[in-house]
DNA sequence: CAAGATACCTCGCCTGTCAAGGTATATAAT
DNA sequence: ATTATATACCTTGACAGGCGAGGTATCTTG
């Protein structure tokens, strides 16, 4: 894994709320998810996720309740609210902003 | 500056690497590079500055020296070391590696 | 019945950011 | 003369997010 803590850090919870978007989902598949979407090349630290979770429920972005699994480890799941999908919203505006600004001032000299 | 804190970190020691790539340079001067750079969209806090200075020099990435100005303030001068450019190739590879993640998980949906 | 996958969780350390405070010089305005 | 602003440097301590390390429980497969 590549990508250190200090470059992703931020972008956690919009990681979080995009996969949200399209349907309500649990912990253990978001990260699956992501790892997926990734080809393999980045997946959430689970003390990571889980505060996230935690801090995500706290601001109002998300809910949760319990799956009624009537087999196999019970699973909490997340829905995003309407303040989340705002919240989300905005950070993918405050990624593009960053990135362009991150890119002027990395790329406005090419040394790769 | 809607750049918040989270999203920069772990960027700034890239950012002040690839502005010392072309020519020696001192934090004020450094600083006034990115907001120009930027158009006015960002700058570095000074103790975020200096304090990645000290990482920096700690790591072995710049050397230090003191200018001398006959009038003015005292200028405090940084030169990137062979291993500084290593690691600034280094940063920006990591860069077009987490942009490109970060990317995907962001954007694999269009939800602006 | 051991191993591994699924699925959840918390505690406490670490590290980068930055608000707040400080020093000193030069110039322009009041 | 004094105040303000720009230049130019610096440190301390609080804060917050990431995550290593540890834990619990269920189900499947060999």
């Amino acid at each position: 894994m590549s990508i250190t803590a200090d470059i992703i850090r931020g972008h956690t919870e919009t990681i979080i709320l995009v996969s949200l978007m399209e349907h309500d989902s649990y912990g253990y598949q978001i990260n699956k998810d992501i790892l997926h979407k990734t080809n393999n090349r980045y997946e959430l630290k689970e003390a990571t996720l889980y505060t996230a979770f935690r801090r995500l429920e706290q601001a109002g972005y998300i809910t949760t309740y319990w799956g009624d699994e009537k087999v196999g480890a019970r699973r909490r799941y997340y829905s995003i609210t309407q303040e989340g999908r705002k919240a989300c919203e905005q950070g993918l505006r405050e990624w593009k902003e960053a990135k362009a600004v991150i890119d002027k001032l990395l790329e406005s000299n090419e040394y790769m």
